[in-house]
DNA sequence: TAGTTTTAAGTTTTT
DNA sequence: CTTAAAACTA
């Protein structure tokens, strides 16, 4: 398909590598594109080159990315160069998922008004059903039926055995399966498995995807799953053009069930593959790409490629080691502050990123960059849509257009407590006609279960509710009877009716508006009205704590993003869908000029002129206990961090670390000793045993004698201690021995240890390796 | 059954 | 240390 046509002028600027990319047609494409080698450039220019040059239909091309953030990059930056673009379908895999489930779902018996659960909802009706087992099976268990879904099984696939050695597992997997079924709505997982489901059922609804679509392109293709590549492989049909851009050092996603198989196997799976490879890297200074790359070639299943730096020149990365993470912070902030001295080399604090492992090590961070008054942003960890008022609203609302959401009816109908216990729940539930929660039906007629849904009374929780009334004790009656009243209220402001008696009613009951909750258009009406009625809103606003406050001004948030959304269930749906789907909160102070605090897995995509990598140590980064795959999925997590940086990268480890609020010993990260020495430069004090490796090899030894739980420092010597040993202490973590000295009791072995203490022990030589006093104590 | 106190456990990473 | 689960009391 090379042919000779004029290379429109967008694409002068791309190298030959990105224009054959960009201009290739026919058969399938792989594009190998490492680090920083401008691929998003490349799907983006694809897309306005195939509308523009090609005659697409734009509405004909489908391209699939893996998170939000980048759906709307792309589709930003594909309409910067053609407008038409917009009416591209750009979205997630999940919520292509959605979409196409609102329109065909009908065909497996699912209505069109689902609402998602999230991993949440989904331990929540598992717990319904595992009724004796510990929350800790139950979430297990949650977490492998997803994992599941991820590989395309079924309950009735033999091979899901492999998933969950467990006897019981399909038997679980498939009463989770049932009930859902019955409750209409979906996980996550569903997004996926149903659509495929679908689409290799009703051979017709595939042809007319497979006619809409001619081009199907997606990105981040390293970190798809089986299921992911099921759906794929449904969508094309002869006629399709896929194009499929990925890195297999990037991929960092096999704990939720990324296959890097997907793309290492694209050209088996994929016939007549092409493969170009871009291997330009326009990020990084060239020291950067060298270090990273020493430590992901240490990778065995690899495509393998080489990165080649367009940027010349540039320091090597800095190894740091810091006594503990109170000083790492602080040494972030001084590097920080130092580069935006008057004449230093940065004028904005967005230059800088902070990575981490984990979440939880954003804290001290936070805590040192709020002390020297530098501006921060966290990215990801703003739990918003996870707080319990807001999962309480969202409950609330599920309920309004799924009345058969036994999940979001148990949530809030005694919340807050208004005397409605278990046992009235239950029997509500059970008129409903959901089976109850006894384990011993063995009825094998789930092929069926789907005619249960035809009567849609049977399944309203609420209805239920009403008929059993009167059977109630007075609190409990009295308690259904006020949810069932807020949810009314809800369904009418739903439809606008209920303004005015709303607004009436609060005047009246209320003379302070002060702290009320405000709603304008759409859909906030709505919400208002359903924390309002339901009390929840009140039951924050008199517990007058901090929290309350901050409780309710959440609530208005949400009050706040449903005014954007039209009031009625399909504006409602939406709302929802959209909050399942992308709980990023929209950043409005993106233009605020901040130091970036990020997870290590947050930062694909991004980057940054100055990289810290923190926490480089065992236990932390890698995550303890991990091996062979495991550990190469941290090495590529290694990899992504690292390629983030394109003018300077700092990587700092801590010899001692509070973790669990104890203070313990930590050693190097494996990965430090995997840069090639003349990849790195390290500055200030290195810790015994890492400057030499020799000696470091024996560290097993060490390990082996600090589980034992002396207090004692311990060594693997071989007789007598003597300057330079390294040695470990249940206390003071890794040292050297910098000095020892004669006297009446013996040697006095002076050591000086990585966390920055020095201390004198009295040393039992001709017994053994043990320290036996600690003078300086 | 609701709210309190005590005890234990635990921090990946995310659509 | 902080949070969630279990145990306990009113």
């Amino acid at each position: 398909m090379a042919d000779e046509r004029i290379i429109p002028p967008y694409l002068e600027t791309l190298n030959s590598e990105q224009q054959k990319a960009v201009l290739h047609l026919g058969n399938p494409l792989l594009i190998l594109a490492g680090a920083g080698s401008g691929k998003t450039r490349v799907i983006t220019t694809k897309i306005a080159y195939l509308i523009r040059e090609r005659g697409y239909d734009p509405r004909s091309i489908l391209a699939v990315t893996f998170t939000n953030k980048a759906a709307r990059e792309m589709a930003h930056r594909a309409a910067l160069i053609e407008p038409r673009a917009g009416d591209a379908m750009l979205r997630t895999f999940h919520s292509f998922g959605a979409w196409f489930l609102r329109r065909n779902g009908h065909l497996l018996g699912l209505p069109s008004g689902f609402v998602i659960y999230d991993d949440d909802d989904t331990v929540s009706l598992l717990a319904t059903l595992m009724t004796d087992s510990s929350k800790q099976e139950i979430k297990s268990r949650a977490h492998l039926i997803a994992r599941a879904k991820d590989y395309f099984l079924s309950p009735d696939d033999p091979e899901t055995d492999l998933i969950d050695h467990r006897g019981d597992f399909r038997r679980i997997y498939k009463r989770y399966e049932e009930r859902l079924a019955q409750i209409g709505n979906v996980d996550f997982g569903d997004l996926i498995k149903k659509p495929v489901e679908i689409l290799k059922q009703f051979p017709e609804v595939a042809e007319r995807f497979r006619s809409r679509f001619k081009v199907i392109l997606v990105d981040e293709y390293q970190d798809s799953n089986i299921a992911q590549f099921e759906l794929l492989k449904e969508l094309c049909g002869s006629g399709t053009y896929l194009c499929a851009v990925g890195d297999d050092d990037q991929s960092i996603y096999r704990f939720r069930g990324a296959e890097v198989r997907n793309i290492l196997q694209f050209p088996e799976l994929f016939p007549g593959t092409e493969i170009i490879r871009l291997e330009e890297n326009y990020r990084s200074f060239l020291p950067i790409l060298n270090a990273a790359s020493s430590v992901v070639s240490c990778n065995k299943g690899r495509l393998g490629k080489t990165l080649r730096a367009s940027r010349q020149g540039g320091d090597l990365p800095v190894l740091t080691f810091m006594p503990n993470q109170d000083t790492e912070a602080a040494f972030c902030a001084d590097l920080i502050k130092e580069s935006m001295k008057p004449n230093g080399p940065c004028r904005n604090y967005s230059d800088w990123a902070i990575l981490y492992r984990t979440n939880a090590q954003s804290l001290s961070f936070e805590t040192e960059l709020l002390r020297r008054k530098i501006p921060y942003k966290v990215v990801g960890s703003l739990k918003f849509y996870e707080r319990e008022e807001i999962k309480d609203a969202l409950a609330l609302l599920s309920f309004l257009v799924n009345p058969k959401d036994e999940i979001a009816f148990r949530r809030v109908v005694n919340k807050p407590t208004r005397g409605v216990g278990a046992a009235t729940i239950d029997r509500i539930v059970m008129e409903a006609g959901f089976g109850g929660t006894d384990d011993q039906d063995d009825n094998h007629q789930g092929d069926f279960l789907l005619q249960e849904n035809d009567n849609p009374e049977s399944a309203d929780i609420a209805a239920a509710a009403r008929r059993l009334m009167p059977s109630l004790s007075a609190k409990a009656r009295a308690g259904i009877a006020v949810f069932l009243k807020a949810i009314e209220s809800g369904r009418s402001a739903l439809t606008q009716n209920g303004e005015a008696a709303f607004s009436e009613k609060k005047k009246a009951e209320r003379g302070d508006k002060k702290d009320d909750l405000r709603f304008g258009e759409g859909l906030s009406r709505c919400v208002v009205m359903l924390v309002e009625e339901s009390g929840i809103a009140e039951y924050h606003r008199s517990n007058d704590d901090i929290n309350g406050a901050q409780r309710i001004a959440n609530l208005q948030e949400l009050a706040n993003a449903a005014s954007e959304y039209e009031a009625g269930t399909e504006g409602l749906l939406e709302f929802l869908e959209h909050i399942e789907l992308d709980r990023s909160i929209e950043q409005s102070e993106d233009s605020e000029d901040a130091v970036t605090l990020i997870t290590l897995h947050n930062t694909k995509g991004l980057e940054f002129r100055r990289v810290i990598m923190t926490g480089l140590e065992q236990g932390i980064f890698p995550r303890e206990d991990k091996k062979d795959e495991d550990l190469e999925e941290e090495r590529r997590l290694f990899y992504v961090g690292a390629t983030r940086a394109m003018d300077e990268l700092y990587i700092t480890s801590c010899s001692m670390r509070r973790l669990f609020g104890r203070t313990q010993p930590m050693e190097p990260s494996v990965f430090l000793r995997e840069i090639s020495k003349d990849c790195i430069r390290v500055i200030g004090d290195v810790p015994y045993g890492f400057a030499v490796p020799s000696r470091y090899k024996n560290r097993s030894s060490f390990s082996a004698s600090a589980e034992s739980s002396s207090s004692k420092p311990k060594v693997s010597s071989d007789g007598r201690w003597k300057v330079g040993d390294t040695l470990f202490h249940d206390d003071y973590g890794y040292g050297g021995v910098y000095d020892i000295r004669e006297s009446e009791e013996g040697p006095i072995v002076y050591v000086r240890f990585n966390g920055g203490a020095e201390k004198r022990f009295l040393s039992e030589f001709q017994s053994s390796n043990y320290m036996k006093t600690d003078y300086s104590g």
